[in-house]
Order: structure tokens, then sequence, then C-alpha cells
DNA sequence: GCAATGACGCTCT
DNA sequence: CAGAGCGCCATTG
């Protein structure tokens, strides 16, 4: 792997069951890197073909798809998608209510105590 | 090393 | 609900 940024994305988009997806944004949360949803794309493009990650199972946060329609995967992510069992709206979008992927509440964090760095942070709703 | 790019997300209009 | 604008930051030219 060429960092370690990557193989956490990729062992999260593991996880993600059959029949259900999940969006960048909650990826980039999962693997310990919020905010990075962005990076989760790039990971993903640069992932090798050969690998197993079911990446067609991550959409963006309003459950479309991102992708561009050179290459044909749009259409391609769609096909695996809906042979799993999602199904798109009228607008081509994904109804995150039913097919979205939820962790477990009492998942494990990967949160570490010795950094404090995300510690001293709080809404001021 | 700087500038542009992008499989994104959130907020405002 | 949809579109536009801005922020984010690793990767690429």
């Amino acid at each position: 792997m060429v960092s370690d940024a990557y193989a956490r994305i990729d062992a999260v988009v593991r996880r993600i069951p059959r029949g259900r997806v999940s969006s960048y944004g909650e990826i980039a949360r999962l693997a310990g890197l919020p905010g990075r949803a962005r990076q989760v794309g790039y990971a993903l493009h640069a992932l090798p073909e050969a690998e197993e990650v079911p990446w067609q199972r991550v959409v963006n946060a309003q459950g479309g798809i991102s992708l561009g329609g050179d290459t044909g995967l749009g259409s391609l992510q769609r096909n695996m998608l809906e042979t799993e069992g999602i199904v798109f709206n009228d607008r081509g979008r994904i109804d995150l209510k039913r097919f979205g992927w939820r962790p477990r509440h009492g998942s494990r964090r990967r949160v570490k105590p010795g950094r404090p760095s995300e510690q001293g942070r709080m809404r001021v709703d």
C-alpha cells in the first residue's frame, strides 16, 4: 500500500455489506479521516482492479453516483448496485434511508487517548 | 515547489 | 428540492 490512509479506507469499504451503500464522507470518518471525503474518492480511484473492494457501494452523501461517463464506470456501478438489490429513484439516486449502511452504534472507536487534539473541540450551538 | 484538479460535503440562495 | 458557492486536502502536472 502506498499510504496508511488508503489501507484504512480500503478496510472500511470492505465492511459494507451487500445490498447496502455508504457515502464518501461516512467512509472517511469511519476510516479516521474526518473531512477528507475527497481523499476517499482518490483512494478508490487508485484501487487495483484485482482488489475485491466493493467500491460500487460507495456513493456521495446525496445517494447519487459521482463518476464521470468517460470510462462508463458510472453505468457499471449503477448496474452492479441494482444487481445487489439497490433501487434508484427517478432522479437516479438511492434512498439512503433504506439502503444507507449504518455501522453499529456500539462499534469500536478509533479514538486514541493520547491525542488531545480532538478533545478540546466542542460545538457551541 | 507552486498551481490546477477532483469517485466530496455543507450552507446558503 | 435543486443549483451555486465555498471549504477541504492529497495527488498530479
